[in-house]
DNA sequence: GCTACTCGGGG
DNA sequence: GTGTACGAGTAGC
C-alpha cells in the first residue's frame, strides 16, 4: 500500500453500489490526482423525535452543548446523503442541511490546500487524472507546491449596445493565460505579428482547442473575470450549441451551471475561481468601480489595451486591420485577470484554511457565510451544536428587526484642508471580546455593571463559544502580525487579513437575518459599547481643542485647523493610554483636502458621502454616484470633474462655469447622443412587469417591431422633448438624431442631481446653473 | 411614502 | 445538492 501526500482543491461525491464515495481532487508531488474515500456514513443530530424509517442506519447517543446548555443528543446514521432531508423531518434535527462533502471534511480534520497523508492504492477508470482508493487519510504538515492558475478570457461577436446573446453570437476570440502559456485562439486570419495568436477554421474548432489546452495545462484553477456570469456559461452554451463535448471536468463532465440568484460555474476536480466577485466581496467598501481596468489599475497598477469595444463588431466583419489591436486586447485581459488571481490567491488560500471549505467555495461567499462555516468548524472543536437556520417566518421576523447602529458625528458640509483620518480597528470584535458578547452568556434582568446595558447584561464568569472564538481569532491574528513585521511575508499578511475578516464580521453576523448564531441582543450590546468608546474619544479630543469634522461608528476625521500633525498624534497617543484592553485608535492617513455635503433637502451633512483628496493627488470617493450605468455619461462625467476641481481649490467660479458649461452643451444640443443614452437592463418577461417605466416602454415598442426582448436585454433610450411621462418621450437611440434629447430632462433629472450638493459646497446654487439670464454672466467670466 | 425594479461585472 | 447575494438607488403609483 503506498503513501503520498496530497493538497486537495476540491470535493464532491458520488453514489457506488449504494454507498457515498466521497472524491478528493488535489495536487500530489506528481501531479494532479483524485482521492476516493469510502466508508464515511451520513448522519445528522436530534434533539428529540424517533422513526423507524428504514434508511436509517444506526442511532447513536452522545452529550453535546447547544447554546449554553448540556444536551443529550442522538446521532442519526442513514445510508445516503440525500436520505438526510427525508429522515430529519421526523426528529428535531440539528445539522441536518451540512453538505455531505462538507461533513467529511470537518469530521476528518481535512482542510482544503493543506497537506495530507494519503495510503491507499491507485485504482483504474476513465478519470484524467489518477484515481487513488484511500484506505487512510491523515492530516500532515508539509507546503503545498505552487498551484497552477490559468487564466481565460473570450470576446464575442456583438454589435455594441445589443444584448450579448449566445444563442446568436459566436465566440471570436479565445485568451489563455497561465505559467508558461500565452495563447489567444481565433478563427479567422488576419494580419498580426502575434506569436501567441493561433487560427482555427471554425468556431467549432476554437472551442476544440480550448479544451485541448486546458487539459494539456492542468490548472488546479481556472480563474476569469466575471467568468461565473458570462466567459464559462458563455463557452458552455456555444459547445452545446455545436453538440461540441467539452469535457472539462477531470471526471470528463461539462462545465456545469448552478442557477441562483447569480449563477455559478462548475468544474468537476477544477477550482474554478471568479476573481471578479472575490475582489468585489473583499474591496466593497473601498472601490468604487469593479471593472477590470478601475481594479486592474487600483491592484496592479496595470490597465487594460485601450480599444474601442464598439468597433470590435466590424472590425471582425470587414477585417479592416483592427483585430490584431483586439487580439492584444483580449491578451491583456487574460493576463491582468491571471495577475490579480495570482496577487489574492494568498488571501484565498487563507481564507479556505480558516473555513474549511473549497477555495471556489470561500472565495465566493460573503462575509457572514464565511463566518458562518468558520464557526460550524470551530464548533465541533467545542462540542457545540449548531443552531438551524432560519425558517421563513423566523427570518421574516428577524428583517423587521431594527437597532441603533454605529454612532454618527454629522459632518458641516464644506471643503475643508488637512484632514487627518483616524479609526478604531477592529471596534467591534474587541468589544465582544472585552465585554464577553455571546448568545450563551446573555444574563436577563440585569443591568450591566459600567451601566451602558440596560435590562441585560454578559456574565463575567464562563468564557462565550463566540467570545472565546473571537478572542482566539485575536490573539492569532496579533501574534501573526508581530511576525509579518519583520517578515513582509506575502502568505502571513493575507493569514492575519483573513482573521481580521472573520473577526471583523462576527458583529455583522450576530444581526443578520439569516444567521444560525443570530442574535439580536448581542448585536445591540455590542453597537451600545461602541457608541460609549467613541462618544468618549470625541468629548476627549473637543477638550483638547481639536476640530472632529466627522465620524462614523469607528472612524474620526479631524481638521487640522493649523495644528501640528504631532499635536494630533500625542492626543491619539493618550487617548490610546486610557483605552481598555486592546483597543485602540489608529492613524489612517493625512489628506490634503476633504468634502462634505449635505442630506438632500436639507443643511447637515450626509453620512458615508464624502470625497477625499491624498497627498498623492489621487480621489477617494465615497457614496458619490459616479459609475451607475443608468445614469448617462453626462451626469458622471460631470459629477467627477466637478469634485477633482472643488477638491484641488478651484476657484468656484471655475467649478460653476464647468458645470454650466455642460449645462449649456445640453441646452444647446451639442452634446453626442452617447453621453444622454441611458442603458437598463430588462430582467424579466415584458409581460410580467406590473409598472411600465421607461425601459420597459422601449422594450415593449422594439418587441413590437419585431425585436426579440428577454431577460437580460440591456436597452438603450434617451429622452426626448415632449408632455406627458418620461416612458411616453423615451426613444430608441436609433429613432434620434442629433440633438433631438430632451435637454431639460438632462439638466434636472441628471446633471443637476449629479452635482447639486456640491454646488452647496461652493455656494452656488442650481438657480445660477440653471437660469439662461444667468449664463452670459458667468460666460463672460472667461472674457 | 411605499413598492417595484435595476444596478454591478462581461462583449 | 444535507447549502446560494446584497445594499443602494430611481421612477411610478
Amino acid at each position: 500500500m503506498a503513501k503520498m501526500m496530497f493538497w486537495p482543491v476540491e470535493a464532491a461525491y458520488k453514489v457506488v453500489e449504494g454507498r457515498a464515495v466521497v472524491e478528493l481532487y488535489g495536487k500530489s508531488r506528481n501531479g494532479q490526482v483524485c482521492v476516493q474515500a469510502a466508508g464515511f456514513e451520513p448522519y445528522f443530530w436530534a434533539l428529540e423525535g424517533e422513526s423507524s424509517d428504514e434508511r436509517i442506519t444506526r442511532i447513536e447517543e452522545h452529550t453535546k452543548k447547544f447554546l449554553g446548555k448540556e444536551v443529550r443528543a442522538k446521532k442519526v446514521f442513514v445510508k445516503l446523503p440525500s436520505d438526510v432531508p427525508l429522515v430529519r423531518e421526523k426528529f428535531r434535527a440539528l445539522e441536518a442541511d451540512i453538505p455531505f462533502t462538507r461533513r467529511f471534511l470537518i469530521d476528518r480534520k481535512i482542510t482544503p490546500l493543506t497537506c495530507c497523508e494519503v495510503e491507499g492504492e491507485v485504482a483504474g477508470g476513465s478519470y484524467k487524472v489518477e484515481v487513488i482508493r484511500a484506505a487512510g487519510i491523515m492530516p500532515a504538515e508539509e507546503e503545498m507546491p505552487a498551484l497552477r492558475i490559468l487564466a481565460i478570457d473570450i470576446e464575442t461577436h456583438t454589435k455594441m449596445g445589443k444584448e450579448i446573446l449566445p444563442e446568436n453570437d459566436p465566440i471570436i476570440m479565445a485568451a489563455l493565460y497561465g505559467e508558461g502559456l500565452r495563447k489567444v485562439l481565433t478563427w479567422k486570419h488576419f494580419d498580426a505579428k502575434l506569436d501567441y495568436l493561433e487560427v482555427l477554421n471554425s468556431e467549432v474548432e476554437l472551442i476544440e482547442r480550448l479544451g485541448q489546452l486546458i487539459e494539456g495545462y492542468k490548472p488546479d484553477i481556472i480563474t476569469g473575470y466575471f467568468s461565473d456570469g458570462f466567459d464559462l456559461p458563455y463557452i458552455k452554451a456555444r459547445a452545446d450549441k455545436y453538440k461540441v463535448q467539452l469535457k472539462a471536468g477531470l471526471d470528463n463532465s461539462p462545465i456545469r451551471m448552478k442557477k441562483g440568484q447569480t449563477p455559478v460555474a462548475e468544474i468537476t476536480g477544477i477550482s474554478h475561481i471568479d476573481i471578479f466577485k472575490f475582489v468585489k466581496r473583499i474591496f466593497r467598501a473601498t472601490m468604487a468601480s469593479f471593472r477590470l481596468n478601475e481594479v486592474a489599475k487600483e491592484l496592479l497598477n496595470e490597465e487594460k489595451v485601450d480599444v474601442k469595444l464598439d468597433n470590435l463588431f466590424n472590425a471582425w466583419n470587414e477585417q479592416n486591420g483592427e483585430l490584431e489591436k483586439f487580439a492584444e486586447y483580449n491578451m491583456q485581459d487574460a493576463k491582468l485577470t491571471y495577475k490579480l488571481c495570482t496577487k489574492l490567491m494568498p488571501n484565498i488560500i487563507e481564507l479556505t484554511k480558516m473555513t474549511g471549505l473549497a477555495p471556489s467555495d470561500a472565495s465566493r461567499m460573503s462575509f457572514s457565510q464565511l463566518v458562518e462555516w468558520y464557526l460550524i468548524k470551530e464548533a465541533q472543536e467545542f462540542n457545540e451544536l449548531a443552531p438551524n437556520k432560519p425558517e421563513y417566518r423566523e427570518e421574516r421576523a428577524r428583517r423587521a428587526e431594527s437597532y441603533e447602529g454605529g454612532y454618527v458625528h454629522e459632518p458641516t458640509p464644506g471643503l475643508y484642508r488637512d484632514v487627518a483620518v483616524f479609526d478604531f480597528r477592529s471596534l467591534y470584535p474587541t468589544v465582544i471580546s472585552a465585554h464577553n458578547i455571546s448568545p450563551d452568556t446573555i444574563i436577563y434582568g440585569k443591568d450591566s455593571e459600567d451601566g451602558v446595558l440596560k435590562g441585560l447584561s454578559f456574565s463575567s464568569s464562563k468564557k462565550g463559544f463566540i467570545a472565546a472564538v473571537i478572542e482566539n481569532v485575536i490573539q492569532r491574528r496579533l501574534r501573526i502580525k508581530e511576525l509579518a513585521k519583520n517578515s513582509n511575508d506575502r502568505m502571513l499578511e493575507a493569514r492575519q487579513q483573513a482573521l481580521k475578516t472573520i473577526a471583523n464580521s462576527i458583529y455583522g453576523y450576530y444581526g443578520f437575518f439569516g444567521a444560525r448564531w443570530y442574535n439580536i441582543d448581542c448585536a445591540k450590546a455590542i453597537t451600545a459599547y461602541g457608541r460609549h468608546h467613541i462618544k468618549q474619544v470625541i468629548s476627549e479630543a473637543k477638550e483638547a481643542n481639536l476640530s472632529v469634522l466627522y465620524s462614523d461608528t469607528d472612524s474620526i476625521f479631524i481638521a487640522l485647523n493649523g495644528k501640528s500633525i504631532e499635536e494630533v498624534l500625542e492626543f491619539v497617543k493618550h487617548v490610546n493610554e486610557k483605552l481598555p484592553g486592546i483597543m485602540g485608535l489608529e492613524y489612517e492617513g493625512l489628506y490634503k483636502s476633504g468634502i462634505f455635503v449635505a442630506t438632500k433637502g436639507t443643511e447637515t451633512g450626509a453620512k458615508k458621502k464624502y470625497a477625499l483628496l491624498g497627498g498623492d493627488g489621487r480621489m477617494k470617493i465615497r457614496g458619490f454616484e459616479t459609475v451607475r450605468r443608468n445614469l448617462s455619461q453626462i451626469a458622471k462625467e460631470t459629477q467627477e470633474k466637478a469634485l477633482e476641481m472643488i477638491l484641488n481649490s478651484l476657484p468656484k467660479e471655475e467649478v460653476a462655469a464647468y458645470i454650466k458649461n455642460a449645462v449649456n452643451l445640453l441646452r444647446t444640443k451639442k452634446i453626442p447622443l452617447d453621453k444622454v443614452m441611458i442603458r437598463t437592463q430588462i430582467s424579466r418577461e415584458l409581460r410580467s412587469y406590473e409598472n411600465t417605466p421607461p425601459h420597459v416602454a422601449i422594450a415593449i415598442r422594439m418587441q413590437e417591431r419585431g425585436e426579440k426582448i428577454g431577460a437580460g436585454t440591456t436597452v438603450s433610450y434617451i429622452v426626448t422633448e415632449g408632455k406627458g411621462a418620461i416612458r411616453d418621450r423615451a426613444r430608441l437611440p436609433e429613432e434620434v438624431k442629433d440633438g433631438e434629447y430632451d435637454a431639460e430632462y438632462y439638466i434636472t433629472n441628471q446633471v443637476i442631481p449629479a452635482v447639486e450638493r456640491l454646488l452647496e459646497v461652493i455656494g452656488c446654487t442650481k438657480e445660477e446653473i440653471t437660469e439662461t439670464y444667468r449664463q452670459k454672466k458667468l460666460e463672460s467670466y472667461f472674457g
